[in-house]
DNA sequence: CTGTTAGCGCTTTCAA
DNA sequence: TTGAAAGCGCTAACAG
């Protein structure tokens, strides 16, 4: 079924099918009417492939998603498509492969679908710098910044990481921790990673409070298992920590199943912070105290700055999002 | 950048390029590196609509997901992806709409991209059984049973959840409950939710104990809050209850917390029990005690259905897959 | 307002 | 083994 079938079961020609399918002003309200009942008999859609191959003016964007298991992007890319509905624009989730050069496959994922915009959920652009520098299409980069990456089409919008972490390490000094653990990412090669550590140590400084990232920091990815086992390794090393800071809800969760499994509670003698802010933090035992990343709000921005770019030329523009902090159950007083 | 470009760079025809880049063996090695060094030297890559609007044999299968919140969903989809990757197609994930009719969107899906297959991860074929006459393209439905859906191309591969709710009950009753309450979906909507609810009760009533689901069933969505505002009813309505079981693992954590904080201890004063089997299950304090669906089984099992059916052109088929009993801490012996 | 027509970039005959 | 040419289904420009 094409649109050729339906032109000659509506005896009119096909550019008057195409016309209405795509709402163009030009058609009597009769041809109308007497086309979309047609359409509607069969349930007949058009072949997308032929649509974008003809109008370049493709109105798709991409929406590339690092993996799929987590949680925080699942939610962020919901509330983006949610977003996008109202406007004028198709979707397109790409999900990349995790281990693979992300500027790479975003230009190929332009070649092969010629989108409008790209939206990188998440991800990591401190890898590839030089590689975005192929990419003409407007991108976007929520969750994570990109001030430094040589790109005029790369926008950026993430949480304030560096207050996020201030504002977690000022909680925990107050309730009187000064033996305090850091579960995060690799800093070698994560700058939200560096970002989140450097705002969380200025912090200790500040007060005064000794830092032994030797002893004090464990490496971790953003997953449940190894959440536990960095726990594991601070406590081993670092036997009167009082507080372990992590840079994720799926790490917290995962550190104070171990904690429990080694014979601590959580907070009576140790205290674990969050980050993000998952539905699920607030329906744990004990409720996660950790930071909200609104991804409301980082969604709204991110598509604006995007849609800025891409419809009205604006230039690009690298935002940060406010956070929130959220009082959970898992932080108590040092005793 | 299209081939002929590539063609004219190389200086040679449209149709000797499509063949290198389609690994057709009529070229002589010659052209083929030259061709190639071409399109590596500009990391060409063909244009998609192009090629499917071409070659109607499409090597593209759709996977189908309701809504994108669910994490056993998504665990499901990222494993038929992995397994995906090593077959000659390509899959390509739409997010359907979460309260529309499916058979209809499929149907779309089916007209806009002609997949050779579709996969719906999830889903409930109950509501609309008749519109599943009008999709022709194969379908395997993941997840959840399809006996008796009228259709010759639609195939089915779920957990077998009769045995599964009968091995949670034989469980609880063996540890002395005999008050047990169930959070599940909507009985009179969701087959699934029917099945679960028919095993459990068969077990309950095979050893004599009664069951009024006014006061011991609650309905519920398959979200955190739900399931807590669910445990609420049930411990109101029925106070001396002793156990709840769950029908997800999510509908378990929700209820759990509820729990806690009306001051019911889990499992000391009332064992809750999960379904599903997620990862974060077994971090949770305490660890649920669930049912695993074997997520890479369904996977392997639902492709194999539809690839049969695609390439060999098998019947449906609509297979049951066994499920694993997790004995984790939140059902302890009635006191 | 409407029908006709020229491609979009690609694959796949068909001839050479 | 290769080049030329015919469309896939659709949109948009043009002519009526």
């Amino acid at each position: 079924m094409t649109i050729k079938d339906i032109a000659r079961e509506c005896g009119c020609g096909l550019g008057t099918v195409s016309r209405v399918l795509n709402n163009h002003p030009d058609v009597s309200d009769q041809m109308r009417e007497r086309v979309l009942a047609v359409v509607h008999k069969y349930g007949f859609v058009s072949n997308q492939s032929a649509k974008l191959l003809r109008s370049q003016d493709n109105k798709t964007i991409a929406i590339l998603m690092k993996g799929t298991s987590s949680i925080l992007l699942n939610s962020l890319v919901e509330r983006i498509q949610k977003r996008m509905e109202r406007l004028p624009y198709t979707t397109n989730v790409v999900v990349l492969d995790e281990y693979d050069n992300e500027a790479k496959q975003a230009y190929q994922v332009c070649q092969r679908h010629r989108p409008l915009g790209l939206i990188f959920a998440g991800g990591n652009p401190d890898f590839y710098k030089e590689d975005f520098a192929n990419i003409r299409t407007p991108c976007v980069i929520i969750t994570n910044q990109a001030n430094d990456v040589q790109s005029s089409s790369l926008s950026s919008v993430s949480t304030d990481d560096i207050a996020a972490a201030q504002c977690m390490a000022e909680h925990l000094v107050a309730n009187g921790h000064r033996n305090i653990g850091i579960i995060g990412g690799d800093l070698a090669s994560s700058e939200l990673s560096q970002r989140r550590y450097k705002g969380f140590l200025s912090v200790l400084q500040k007060h005064g409070i000794p830092f032994d990232p030797e002893r004090q920091y464990a490496v971790s990815k953003y997953s449940l298992g190894d959440g536990a086992n960095a726990a594991q390794q601070l406590v081993y090393a670092n036997p009167d920590m009082s507080a372990i800071f992590t840079m994720s809800d799926v790490m917290a969760i995962g550190a104070i199943r171990r904690l429990t499994d080694l014979g601590r509670s959580v907070p009576g003698d140790i205290s674990v912070t969050g980050f993000d802010g998952l539905d699920i933090a607030n329906f744990l035992c004990p409720r996660l105290t950790t930071i909200r990343q609104l991804l409301d709000e980082l969604a709204e921005r991110g598509l604006d700055a995007l849609l800025d770019n891409i419809e009205r030329g604006k230039p690009c523009s690298h935002q940060l999002v406010p956070f929130e902090f959220v009082a959970g159950e898992s932080v108590c007083k040092r005793s």
